[in-house]
DNA sequence: CTCCAGATTTGATCCGTATCAACGACCGCG
DNA sequence: CGCGGTCGTTGATACGGATCAAATCTGGAG
């Protein structure tokens, strides 16, 4: 059979262009942004979004590069425009978990302390907004609507986070995984890529330091699922062949 | 030796008297709350707090008793103002993942959705303030000073969330007990009990879901660590006896 | 004080996943 | 076109924690 590799689309990143240029004039204003629904941005009027075009400057990142690592002092914010980046947090001994993979839209670098609590590198090449953090402060501060915004986004992220954990402390790594497939498939979808093909862009290293499995595992249990007639195994993502099957894995 | 049994203080709720009356007028005005420094209303004005007098109604729980449960319709939001709470999920089979303990100061059942994504029970006898969700909304809506408030209090209950993400899916039983421990402890010190006897009003299989272990794995873990002098169990909670060992493993 | 029910501990064994070790597929590069 | 490197897959074995079973402890009721 011949497989196609599965390009992700545009919110993938896997069309962009790179440049490095800091400081650059950004070539497209907070107002024709492609995740202004998606982001805090959409709280923000026609006036307020003209302020946030001066606060932000664009920036690329090529696949691997960091953003901000655990334990930086906290300097900027990011909204991620473009590409997949990983989250995770490092043990002393090198052990990693990945805590979330950030899609286009996802607002970045909020912390309480002075600190990053976590380190945030781009999967593969990745268009973010960076906001100083102080700057970002005073336009954020008396603005109730865009507050509100701010909340109801941490108050998803804290739910997925609760998800996540129940995922970690109480599932066998075949409802791990397709539980994972699942999430990802549903936040995809939210973008605009809805099909049965689910593209993947992080390895599958990546995959097992989000689902606290090692890599062996998660290979032995996508065969296994592909095995069983539930996925498709293909060059950069995976099919839904049983979506049914493999939401009830998930559910369970 | 002779071992007395560790009496949790006052804010882990067990000197408190129940009274289960409802819409009983509040015997105490927020201005004088022995939370208020801790919690959201930390934010607010003397104003304020005599219009927060208004909205929120003093409620006792006994101990397990459900104050809220996952699926439910959001009606309510509650200050937790005595005692201690489990927060947890439970999977279709039973399986139940506690993601958190919520103590004296937390602000509990904000939820993105309709309903609510967890449930919340009583540890022991508990003491919260509740609040209408919609009146609660509309008191917020339009302060700045408390909506930064809340989401100083959501991204510091994120970061906790994500600490206990790498918990569950990257360290052994012994260090995910240390961990708790200390994690436990240090939460109790900001309360104002800063000794190194530790309180567990938890039983064992609450600490054994909050930790994705079993009740067993959990009992011998705590033996081992008395075995090896880290640690001496009380009834009702424990002592750190080598307190550098016991973060040693918690960092590790 | 005695009894009972639930909580905790301890022991024996099993199982799911980690670990260790090859092997194979793909890709950019010389 | 072959080479080396990275990534993914597969197999054999080891081990941490789960499961099953039973003893012991604890606290409350009478």
């Amino acid at each position: 059979m011949h497989k196609v590799r599965l390009e992700a689309g545009i919110v993938l990143g896997c069309r962009m262009k790179i440049s490095l240029a800091e400081g650059e004039p950004n070539e497209q204003a907070c107002a024709d942004c492609a995740v202004r629904s998606l982001s805090i941005c959409a709280a923000l009027d026609r006036t307020e979004l003209r302020e946030l075009d001066h606060l932000g400057r664009h920036v690329h990142f090529r696949p691997r590069e960091t953003v901000f690592a655990q334990g930086e002092l906290t300097e900027s914010f990011y909204n991620l425009r473009e590409g997949v980046m990983r989250l995770y947090k490092l043990l002393p001994d090198g052990r990693r978990q990945i805590v979330g993979f950030a899609l286009p839209g996802d607002f970045l670098g909020m912390a309480t302390s002075a600190r990053h609590g976590i380190s945030a590198d781009a999967v593969g090449p990745v268009a973010v907004c960076r906001f100083s953090r102080s700057s970002f402060a005073r336009f954020i501060e008396d603005k109730p609507h865009l507050l509100r915004r701010v909340n109801e986004l941490l108050v998803r992220e804290l739910s997925q986070a609760q998800d996540h954990t129940v995922l970690l402390g109480r599932r066998l790594a075949e409802e791990k995984v397709a539980s994972f497939l699942i999430g990802w498939r549903d936040r995809l979808a939210r973008l605009g890529e809805a099909t049965n093909r689910v593209p993947l862009p992080m390895g599958r290293q990546d995959v097992a330091d989000f689902l606290g499995l090692t890599i062996e595992t998660v290979s032995r249990t996508f065969t296994k699922l592909e095995r069983d007639g539930l996925i498709e195994i293909l060059p950069g993502g995976i099919c839904l062949t049983d979506l049914e099957r493999v939401e009830a894995l998930a559910a369970a």
